[in-house]
RNA sequence: GUGGGUGUAGCUCAGUUGGCAGAGCACUAGGUUGUGGCCCUGGGGGCCGCGGGUUCAAAUCCCGUCACUCACCCCA
């Protein structure tokens, strides 16, 4: 038996790199005043068909989807915007107070070919913002995430952002690529031919090269934005440049769901070959009137979570061991009686002991006490506790000392306490 | 969905022209009666991915299949 293919398991080993992402940016997240919020990882398929897009490949060719026993399509969440519009709608939010800040972390799901850096079931951390329309929103969301990575000693990232525009000046724009492309018809890949009807927008994205070349001078979102959009995004640059965060602006970065407006950026990485992107994110100015809210502003983005753990293994930035406080080596019954009460003791005070139950050869305990790296090993034999005491060993330094058993625990605490604050 | 590469011990990998299934590391026991790392000696471990075919004989050649991996596509 084993995974189903694009599944895997997160090993012991590499946890506590998860755990140190995980902390960094909760931290992080709540400094700027958002809020955890948990969501479920499967809703109703028209939930994701309504919000990303039915022409997207999302939701075209990469959804889990199934009918439950009663017949309902339900789908395993590809992404998380969408549940926690769903949930900002669901529960009324805006009536109380329409401005809200989410975060959440979990398990995403998307059926394509996996490769390096991409998985079937992946991990995002995930941030909203409703009720906020401006500019000074959308520069602090890309400012706190270029510091989520700077505490994270990731430097060679790039960001990428662009403008989408809006309701307003969207059309135009289409026309004016809609009358570009229809010159150059005859050098587009079969992919954006289909685009051409279903989601133009998408046809500047392509990487196939022939596109590529044929929409070199096309006409750009931001050469035809609206006063406003260009005020927006004019705002968020010199925001950002401001607080000295590096940027491109890329007028060919578009996204892959079709609920962007106005600003959208990418952050890259080329450390995780033909996956380029760490993190992503954008505008949402209409979803939430779109699943059934008053129409309300929105901003968010996601950051993928197994990426950007395997650009800091391969950064070697890995967070250390943290070695066992304690190993206890009993010889004999009496003494292994002994050494477990004091083991769950010294477990329940904080102490990171351990002990191993069998009955094995001296040398071979003082070997496991190696192996785990243990900085002091408690040593129980028979001679000692025939005259209530027992030896601690440092492991580093070779020094022995015989601890009486009626004070062992406190003096156990107060030295490896002391060996805590060191760490 | 399409294409390339790879599947042999827990891990990393050898395996010649088709001829007994191998090494290093790890594990385990001992050398040292009760003291770790280094060293030495022994031991356990294998559906050679799976199924079929060719052959006296297949890890090796052929066909199929599955998995992993990289790339296209797309995205986190």
């Amino acid at each position: 038996m084993q995974t189903i293919r694009g599944f895997r398991d997160i090993l012991p080993e590499s946890i506590a790199l998860w755990q140190k992402i995980e902390k960094e940016a909760v931290q992080l997240f709540t400094a700027f005043g958002f809020k955890e919020i948990r969501i479920p990882v499967i809703e109703k398929t028209q939930l994701f068909a309504r919000s990303i897009g039915e022409a997207t490949d999302i939701v075209e060719k990469e959804m889990y989807t199934f009918a439950d026993r009663k017949g309902d399509l339900l789908t395993l969440r590809p992404e998380g915007t969408a549940s926690i519009v769903r949930s900002y709608v669901q529960h009324k939010m805006y009536a109380s107070d329409p401005v809200r800040r989410f975060f959440t972390i979990g398990p995403m799901f998307r059926r394509e070919r996996p490769q390096k850096g991409r998985y079937r079931q992946f991990y995002q951390i995930d941030v909203e913002v409703f009720g906020i329309a401006s500019a000074y929103m959308d520069s602090q969301l890309i400012f706190m995430l270029n510091e989520l990575f700077l505490r994270l000693g990731l430097t060679d990232l790039s960001a990428h952002i662009n403008s989408l525009g809006c309701q307003e000046c969207r059309p135009a724009f289409q026309t004016a690529l809609l009358n570009f492309i229809s010159s150059k018809k005859d050098q587009l890949c079969e992919n954006c031919l289909r685009r051409v009807d279903k989601n133009p927008l998408r046809i500047l994205d392509c990487k196939t090269p022939s596109c590529k070349a044929a929409l070199e001078n096309a006409p750009a979102t931001l050469d035809h934005l609206c006063k406003d959009c260009e005020d927006h995004f004019n705002t968020v640059k010199t925001n950002l440049k401001k607080q000295g965060v590096a940027f491109i602006e890329d007028r060919s970065l578009v996204r892959g769901l079709d609920y962007y407006t106005r600003t959208a950026w990418e952050i890259q990485t080329t450390a995780l070959g033909a996956q380029s992107a760490v993190a992503g994110g954008g505008r949402y100015d209409g979803l939430v009137k779109e699943i059934g809210g008053p129409a309300t502003p929105g901003i968010g983005f996601a950051i993928g979570f197994d990426r950007l753990v395997e650009v800091m293994e391969q950064m070697g930035n890995l967070p250390e061991e943290l070695p066992l406080d304690l190993f206890i080596v009993a010889m004999g019954d009496d003494a292994m009686e002994k050494c477990y009460h004091w083991s769950c003791e010294l477990n329940q005070k904080g102490i990171c002991t351990e002990m191993d139950f069998g009955s094995k050869s001296m040398k071979a305990l003082m070997k496991r006490a190696d192996k785990l790296n243990a900085q002091y090993v408690l040593i129980a034999g028979e001679t000692e506790l025939a005259q209530d005491a027992v030896i601690l060993r440092n492991m580093n330094t070779k020094e022995q000392v015989t601890v009486p058993t009626q004070t062992l625990i406190s003096e156990l605490t107060r030295i490896l306490k002391n060996n805590d604050i060191k760490k």
